[in-house]
DNA sequence: TGTACATCAGTGAACGCGCGTTCACTGATGTAC
DNA sequence: TGTACATCAGTGAACGCGCGTTCACTGATGTAC
């Protein structure tokens, strides 16, 4: 194993992919203990490099997570275009997958998911907002779908609602679930398996 | 005004109401500044006492935020019992009228009810645990009355489904109010009135 | 009615902590001619 | 093909910060007899 290489290579003083292995060791991170546990020095010290090094890619501590929340609502618009589809050309099938897609991203990455709403981590920033709108277009598309509102008028008040409800539940269940709240409900189910087979008979009793 | 006490009666060494003036001056703290505000240095100060006063009372820091969620979660049960008796008999109503008891709360003490949901910031205790899960029988009872499973047998799937589906509802939409995720939607309306023009609508066609 | 004494409630200084960011710097790379 | 030079990427020490909690203490109150 450890052979061919006699001392550790004497790390080369360009990095070479730190942009990229901070936003790794981010994720790593906020995976590990969630956003309250994030910090800009752990960052560095995982990617092996000085506390300042960050901050020339990212400008702040705060940049360096704007970066990872708009990789997640990209991850996230995906999850929910995966999700959409498993309802092949049913329309309210395919609402229901989407909803199933936004719990399974938030329920694989609490982490992230806590984060891309915690705007006293972010900056203010254009290409944020934009990934956020890109998951919001998807709900409202498989919503005006479900509705027969079509694609293109501007939404009446009725459809926006359901695009609001349909919002509402799913953000709000991600939440208790990731709080734990479901404990006493699923009883030795695990909240995991709890929400497989709950989360389906809900979407299906709102959106028939 | 200012004439009877002429200067400032030196502070007696025993404040007399400190327990009560902490949780005060906890819960305006958190109106002002959100949960990312709070130290107990700060509310030490606005009480008038050492940093170390408060310690005397409750322990620590999460010991003080335990007993305000508390009492949080008690005035959240109160806001759903008024808001479940604005509808009458009609037990969809109700159920509704519930639903914006709910978010209600959230919006008018909205530092109060993030902590609430932030168990990193709370130590375990049973008092808080009861609070919460008073709060949650309000719901349950409501969801049984509206699906008419009645009061007293065991929830089956269906209206567990229900309860769940009401409760990851409001809670959604609390949370995203508060984020402001709404701003795009309710342009120059602003929030406040949007959610009170739209959550009835959400409501009615969830839970006609 | 007075008094000893335990207990309660608060002080104030200090500890140790790790944080984000700044700063002047140096090492490595790429480019123009 | 070589070389000057600008630019980029990272270092490492330091700054200033405010935090929660600890500790030995003192002042005030309540209680037993």
């Amino acid at each position: 194993m450890a052979a061919r290489k006699t001392a550790a290579a004497p790390a080369p003083y360009h990095h070479g992919g730190l942009r990229a292995a901070l936003i790794e060791a981010t994720e790593v991170l906020l995976a590990e203990r969630g956003i309250e546990g994030f910090t800009l020095r752990e960052v560095a010290r995982r990617a092996g490099v000085s506390p300042a090094a960050p901050l020339h890619h990212f400008g702040s501590a705060a940049g360096l997570l704007t970066e990872v929340s708009i990789l997640g609502f990209e991850e996230l618009t995906r999850s929910l275009r995966a999700g959409t589809a498993t309802g092949g050309n049913d329309p309210a099938r395919r609402l229901r997958g989407q909803g199933m897609g936004y719990v399974r991203f938030a329920l694989a990455y609490p982490g992230r998911f806590q984060l891309m709403f915690r705007k006293d981590r972010l900056t203010q920033d254009e290409r944020l907002k934009e990934a956020g709108d890109a998951a919001f277009v998807e709900l409202e598309l498989a919503v005006r779908d479900y509705t027969g509102w079509g694609r293109e008028k501007p939404l009446n008040r009725a459809t926006q609602a359901t695009v609001l409800a349909a919002w509402s539940t799913v953000h709000g269940f991600a939440h208790l679930a990731l709080d734990e709240k479901f404990g006493d409900q699923a009883g030795t189910e695990g909240t995991k398996d709890f929400v497989d087979s709950m989360l389906p008979e809900i979407l299906r009793q709102l959106w028939p």
